[in-house]
DNA sequence: CGAATGTCTCCGATATATCGACGACACACG
DNA sequence: CGTGTGTCGTCGATATATCGGAGACATTCG
C-alpha cells in the first residue's frame, strides 16, 4: 500500500491517519558534502515553530508530503515528455507539474539520477544550450519509446486523478480565508484584528468538530 | 518609501494597497542561461490558476514578496555571522532566517554575489569543506569588522520587528484552519465535505465584512 | 500461499549559481 | 529645496546536483 502521505494512500485506504509530522520530521540532515545535522525548521523546530516560514508555510504542504507515484513513474514521463521535444532538466520537472495540475513535481533527487540512468543506457543524451543541458532522445532512444509504448505512460494523469477533488477545493477556500486573514492584519485596526482572530478561532473549532462528530462510516 | 510588497512598507505605510499580483506578476522569464519564457506558474497562469501548487501555494507568499531589507543589509548580516564562526551560503540563509524569526530569508541571488564581493575585497575568503564551500573572515576581514562595528548590524532584528505581530499571529491561524480543512478533505465524508466548504466560505465572508466595516481612521 | 527480507526508486533537504526586474537610495539640476 | 535621473543591491525564478531516509515492489523462504 502507499505511504501514510501519499495521496494515493488517501485515494485508496480512507483509514490513514494524518497524526505526527510525516516524513519531513523523520528525516535527518545527512553528513558528506552536506555537513549540517541541526534540528529542521519544521513545526516545533527552532525558534520559529512553523516551519521556515514564519507563518508556517501552506498547510498542505505538511500533509502533501512523500511519494505521490510509483517505481518507473519518473522515467516512464521523462520518456514521455522528451518524446515530444527536448527539455532540460528544470522544464521536465515543470512540465510534469503542470499536467498534474500541480499534484505532482518530481523532485530534483528523481529527475537528475533518472536522466543520468537514460544516459547511460543510451537512450537519452545531453546538449549545452544557453547555459544548461537540454535533454532528447537518442536514436536507440526513440526506437525504444516505440517498442515499449505500454511502459511509456503518462503518469501525471494518474497523479491527478488520485488527488481527487475534495482536497484542491476545500484547501483553495482555506488558502482564500489566508489571505483574507492576511488583508485584515495589514489594513485593519487593532479591534479589527481582534475580530479576524475570533472568526478564525470559530472556523477552525467548527471543522474540527465536523471531524469529531463522525460516526462509523456507513455506506462507503 | 518602500515598495507595495515590502512588509516596511505595511509597517509604515498603511494605506498600502494588496491589489494585483506583485512582483512575480511582472517578473518576466529571462533569457540567457535560462531559456524558458512561457506564463508562469502564478495566479492566472497556465492549467492550475493557484500557482505551482494545485492547492495555491500559501495565501502570506501571495503577499510577502520582494524586498524585505534595505541596502548593504545582506553583506552587514553575512559579515556580522561569520564573525561568530564560519558558515557556507546555504546556512548563512538559514541562520538569518532562523534568527528573524522567518520573516527574512535572504535569496541565493543576493547571498552568493554579496559573498562573492566580500572575497573580491579580502573581507572573506571559501575553504572547500564537505563537498561545498565554507567562507570565513580573513585578517583583513576581522579588522574590518572592529574597525566599522556599526556597519556591521543585526539587520534581522530590524526584519523581524518591522514584520508586527498581528500578521504572523492570524496567519497561524489560518494555517491551522487551513489543516483542519485537508483533514476533513481526507477522512470527512461528502457530507462533512459539504459541511466544510460552508464553514470556511462563511470565513471567508465574515473576513471581508470585518474589512468593509472599514470607516475613517480614528486615532491611528 | 503468506510473511519476511532485500532492493530499487522517489523525495525532501541541502548546496550552489546567475539573470533580469525592481525598489530604494544617492546625486544632480532647475 | 523638490524633482528627476542614475546607480546599486535585493529578490524570485531558473537550473543543476547529490545524499540519506523511506515507501513500494520483487523475491525468497517456511
Amino acid at each position: 500500500m502507499f505511504g501514510p502521505w501519499s495521496f494515493r494512500r488517501f485515494h485508496h485506504d480512507p483509514e490513514a491517519c494524518f497524526a505526527g509530522g510525516g516524513r519531513g520530521r523523520h528525516h535527518r540532515h545527512r553528513g558528506g558534502h552536506h555537513g549540517h545535522g541541526g534540528d529542521g525548521p519544521g513545526p516545533g523546530g527552532g525558534d520559529n515553530p512553523w516551519g521556515g516560514n514564519p507563518f508556517g508555510g501552506n498547510p498542505w504542504s505538511f500533509f502533501f508530503r512523500g511519494r505521490k507515484t510509483r517505481r518507473g513513474d519518473v522515467r516512464a514521463a521523462i520518456l514521455a515528455l522528451l518524446s515530444e521535444q527536448p527539455r532540460n532538466g528544470y522544464q521536465i520537472m515543470q512540465e510534469l507539474e503542470q499536467r498534474s495540475g500541480g499534484v505532482w513535481r518530481p523532485s530534483p533527487g528523481s529527475v537528475y539520477p533518472a536522466l543520468q540512468l537514460l544516459q547511460d543506457e543510451d537512450l537519452v543524451k545531453a546538449e549545452e544550450s544557453g547555459g544548461g543541458r537540454v535533454f532528447q532522445l537518442t536514436e536507440h532512444g526513440r526506437a525504444y519509446v516505440k517498442e515499449h509504448a505500454e511502459d511509456v505512460s503518462a503518469p501525471w494523469e494518474a497523479a491527478r486523478a488520485a488527488a481527487g477533488e475534495d482536497l484542491p477545493e476545500l484547501l483553495g477556500l482555506a488558502h482564500q480565508v489566508g489571505v483574507a486573514a492576511a488583508q485584515v492584519a495589514h489594513a485593519g485596526t487593532p479591534a479589527h484584528v481582534a475580530e479576524a482572530r475570533k472568526v478564525l478561532q470559530d472556523a477552525r473549532r467548527a471543522l474540527y468538530r465536523i471531524l469529531a462528530e463522525d460516526a462509523p462510516e456507513h455506506g462507503r
